[in-house]
DNA sequence: CATCAGGGCCCTG
DNA sequence: CAGGGCCCTGAT
């Protein structure tokens, strides 16, 4: 069942980010889950690219003299590469990762905001972004769903190492995530089989809205407003108000999106913004309000991220108790 | 050994 | 709108 390509054939790409660009900051994202679809080695990254129905393999880098910071894009393929797969490569990543955005407006109005100053000083430009497709990404949401981390990595290497595609290039393997016509029509207990439970249904109910064109990422990419992509989401089997605040906020890059505090991540807000553990949600959302408007998401992607970095290097006793894996 | 909660969501009342 | 149930696991 596992398919295994070798990518032989390679082009290089370099893009220019809008600036400020943080690369680090931008690409690799320590608060997102581990997994085979994403593989950070020396400052590099690797994963897989799908666009339209062609699977590539990526290798981005940082490529910067002294004054500006561009990104290296070198692509891989089991097919020669043509000058239209180059850009829509080119563009896609530029979508994941957020590269054309401008954030300067945030970066300025709180670059001496006692909690921001920090983050903003250390990571200015980073963008918020995500590795995967909107379908990749729904099949992450899900299997995170009800679950500890240790799980869903369980889940998601099982269900990559039956439908996935692995792909092999600059001496690394990354998988791709199936295609939703490949798992839709799978039994349910054969989903099952891989124990990701109650979310077999989930899994191939997602596929099916995919596969029949019922919901297409790219309708949704061109749509701006942002409540019409939320009940689009919202209709999907298994999507709720979590899934869709990480999806409008990573995939679609709405700055304000948040509706409400999860548990953990609210354990956590309550710590950075009172030095407290418990504050309700409920006070913690009007003070984002109050303090950060239409950029609160952004402003607390930006302590999070910040958190997690330093949590690499120093240990952080409250936030050890936080986060179990 | 049993019990429980976990980085949600659906469904019912 | 509140609360039970869902799959499975590791922690207790």
């Amino acid at each position: 069942m596992n398919k295994t390509m070798e990518l032989r054939k390679k082009k290089t790409v370099c893009i220019k980010p809008s600036t400020p660009f943080n690369f680090e900051g931008t690409f690799f994202k320590p608060s997102h889950f581990p997994s085979k679809l994403v593989v950070c080695d020396n400052r590099k990254l690797y994963q897989a690219v799908e666009v339209g129905n062609k699977v590539f393999g990526v290798v981005i880098s940082e490529k910067s003299d002294s004054v500006h910071s561009a990104v290296k894009v070198e692509i891989f393929s089991k097919n020669n590469i043509t000058e239209k797969d180059i850009k829509s490569v080119e563009s896609e990543i530029r979508i994941r990762y957020n590269l054309d955005e401008d954030i300067k407006e945030f970066l300025k109005k709180f670059r001496s905001d006692k909690l921001l100053s920090g983050p903003v000083n250390r990571w200015g430009g980073m963008r918020p972004s995500i590795a995967y497709s909107l379908y990749g990404f729904l099949m992450v949401t899900t299997v995170l769903q009800n679950a500890t981390v240790r799980r869903t990595v369980q889940m998601m290497d099982n269900l990559l190492n039956e439908f996935g595609i692995k792909l092999i290039f600059a001496n690394k393997e990354v998988y791709a995530v199936w295609k939703p016509e490949d798992i839709e029509k799978v039994e349910e207990d054969k989903l099952r089989e891989l124990r990701v439970g109650y979310r077999a249904k989930i899994i191939k109910k997602i596929s099916h809205a995919f596969a029949s064109g019922e919901i297409s990422e790219n309708e949704l990419r061109v749509m701006k407003d942002k409540e019409e992509i939320k009940k689009r989401l919202l209709k999907l089997y298994g999507v709720g108000p979590q899934s869709v605040s990480y999806i409008l906020f990573e995939a679609f890059h709405f700055y304000d999106t948040l509706d409400h505090l999860s548990p953990w991540e609210g354990k956590i807000v309550s710590m950075l913004l009172y030095n407290k553990k418990t504050v309700e949600p409920k006070r913690i959302m009007k003070r984002v309000e109050k303090r950060w408007g239409k950029w609160k998401m952004l402003a607390l992607h930006y302590l999070f991220e910040d958190l997690f970095w330093r949590r690499k290097n120093e240990h952080i006793e409250w936030l050890e108790e936080e986060i179990r894996d």
